[in-house]
RNA sequence: GUGGUUAGUGG
């Protein structure tokens, strides 16, 4: 069982659903049963499909066969069903998992919260936010991490920075994920100033930038016109062994364009193609 | 015997 459930885990993260509901049918034709962890596997997956029918249906089917579902489970659903634009049927997950007795952690009420987020359910998010600190649930980075990246492309910018204050007095120190939200959004809330102030923060605390710090630094300069400095930051990065990769290029590229520098724009697709990545 | 499953960032 648990081979198989690895070999479906893989295929799950390698985007091969086929491959993996074939190894499940495989798995139970062999009279192996699929565990609580298999089943878990085959709902992210299929949920990452987008699959929401086939989810279903293998849901009752764990029901059926007698395996427990467990916070992962739910979780996974939750998670998962509002990345598949469905975040009202992860609220209900979330009434279901509590009616069967499963107490939600710092997960569940994070996936929920970054769904309702991304959905534009900023109100719903914060009454699930302030249930969750209600439950003795401790809001952490991801919680924190969500809401800053949510309210900075909105540009509520002063909101998003008082959470990045209410997280930092908590004791939550801020990683890369939470400097890279901060200086992406920043920027495109033409906040260019505060963007760079936010880099050399970072810097001053220890966190090194890396190839998504630096494109959205990249790009963020273009739209602001300052081509050279951004051109300056693509040498800088090479320099320290971060590697530019092709969306770095393609932000290059496209932020020159934007900028009527035709001439450097192909000078970096050059670049781009001679370390063999091909512009899209 | 910390063996397999879940949450946050760039074009």
């Amino acid at each position: 069982t648990i081979t198989y459930s690895s070999l479906i885990d893989g295929l799950v993260k390698a985007n091969e659903m086929n491959e993996a509901i074939a190894i499940f049918t495989q798995m139970e034709e062999s009279g192996c049963t699929p565990d609580t962890i298999s089943y878990n596997s085959m709902i992210a997956g299929l949920l990452k499909a987008k699959e929401v029918n086939k989810t279903l249906v293998i849901l009752t089917q764990m029901e059926k066969s007698g395996c427990s579902l467990d916070t992962i489970t739910y979780n996974t659903l939750i998670d998962g069903l509002s990345k598949a634009n469905h975040v009202k049927k992860a609220l209900v997950v979330l009434t279901q998992m509590e009616k069967r007795g499963c107490t939600p952690d710092t997960v569940t009420y994070s996936s929920l919260i970054d769904g309702l987020l991304k959905a534009n359910e900023v109100k719903k998010a914060l009454v699930i936010l302030s249930q969750m600190e209600k439950r003795g649930c401790t809001p952490n980075i991801f919680t924190y991490s969500s809401l800053i990246d949510v309210l900075l492309k909105a540009k509520e910018v002063n909101e998003a920075l008082s959470i990045l204050t209410q997280m930092e007095k908590k004791g939550c120190t801020p990683d890369m994920i939470v400097y890279n939200s901060l200086i992406d959004g920043l920027f495109k809330a033409n906040e260019v100033n505060k963007a760079l102030h936010i880099l050399t923060q970072m810097e001053r605390r220890g966190c090194t930038p890396d190839k998504v710090t630096y494109t959205s630094v990249i790009d963020g300069l273009l739209k602001a016109n300052q081509v050279d400095k951004a051109l300056a930051l693509l040498t800088e990065m090479d320099k320290k062994g971060c590697f530019p990769d092709t969306i770095t290029y393609t932000s290059l590229i496209t932020g020159l364009l934007n900028a009527n520098e035709v001439n450097k724009a192909l000078v970096i697709m050059t670049q781009m193609e001679k370390r063999g990545m091909l512009p899209l």
